[in-house]
DNA sequence: AAGCCGGGGCC
DNA sequence: GGCCCAGGCTT
């Protein structure tokens, strides 16, 4: 099996099989679910992005509600949009998405594209981003592969190794793909894959794609987001004031505050600082 | 290929 | 206190 990727019709059957009965009896329902909107599964592919399903269900909704359409995400300030998103982290997230709304806006008359090629183009949706808008939106036919979905081919197909890459996945994802209904099994292949996290320790551990994360508590990435929501409730503070305010080293949070700025996340006017 | 980017919930 | 999460971008 680990040297013929091929699988045989009554393997494709079989497992299918398990994967839509589990599908039919324990379908997730979610808000992003309810909807075939090009725009909406944007955001919310994009809120799921290293993000908890439960957590971003609720600010989803909230979302939606603040910003219906394309042409309204594009229109509101960005310090709304990210105060929308406090909360869901990697804020840098919410100014791409921002952008993405701005460009749709001008470029495609705010209609979100509908080919990988140009989804691919806008700033936050990569591989696997522009392929879920894919799918779920348009319901096509196109191989998606995120954490979820490794995890099942990875249990299933590659139960016995290690270092599993994506290009020994894709091949299997898309075999047994169905191809009339690729929303659908890909939501099905999702949920399967959220009940083997249930089940069994770190099925992803398996996955060369797999990689811890640096400490968070006393991180850079903890004062940004500390920064950031500062001047997001406040709405302008004295430079110096901000730096006391964070009881930490003043030249670090300097160069962090820098960096803030620049990345377009905040403004300098004279010695105060605003949301940019 | 490796590092960076948030924050909350769960064990 | 460590671990994980419907990834993307930069170096």
């Amino acid at each position: 099996m680990d040297d013929d990727k091929g699988l045989t019709p009554y393997q494709v059957r079989r497992f299918r099989s398990v994967i839509r009965s589990h599908y039919q009896k324990n379908q997730r329902d979610l808000p992003w679910r309810r909807t075939t909107d090009p725009y909406r599964i944007m955001v919310s592919e994009i809120m799921l992005q290293q993000t908890q399903v439960d957590r971003v269900a609720e600010k989803y909704e909230q979302f939606i509600r603040l910003f219906p359409k394309v042409k309204t995400l594009a229109a509101a300030p960005l310090a709304e949009v990210l105060r929308a998103w406090q909360g869901l982290g990697y804020n840098r997230r919410a100014i791409a998405l921002h952008t993405a709304a701005k460009r749709i806006a001008d470029e495609y008359g705010g209609r979100i594209p509908d080919s990988m090629q140009d989804l691919i183009k806008l700033p936050g949706i990569g591989a696997y981003t522009s392929a879920a808008i894919m799918a779920f939106a348009h319901n096509q036919p196109v191989t998606v592969i995120e954490t979820n979905i490794r995890t099942v081919f990875i249990h299933f197909f590659f139960a016995d190794r290690n270092q599993v890459a994506d290009s020994d996945i894709l091949p299997l994802v898309e075999r047994t793909l169905d191809k009339k209904r690729p929303r659908d099994w890909y939501n099905a292949l999702m949920d399967y894959g959220t009940l083997l996290k249930q089940e069994y320790k770190n099925p992803g551990r398996k996955s060369v794609r797999y990689q811890r994360q640096s400490t968070f508590a006393g991180s850079d990435r903890q004062v940004r987001g500390q920064i950031l929501r500062t001047i997001l409730e406040t709405g302008d503070m004295d430079e110096l004031q901000l730096l006391k305010s964070l009881n930490g080293d003043k030249t670090r949070s300097s160069m962090i505050l820098k960096k803030l700025l620049e990345e377009g996340f905040l403004t300098r006017k004279q010695n105060r600082i605003t949301p940019a």
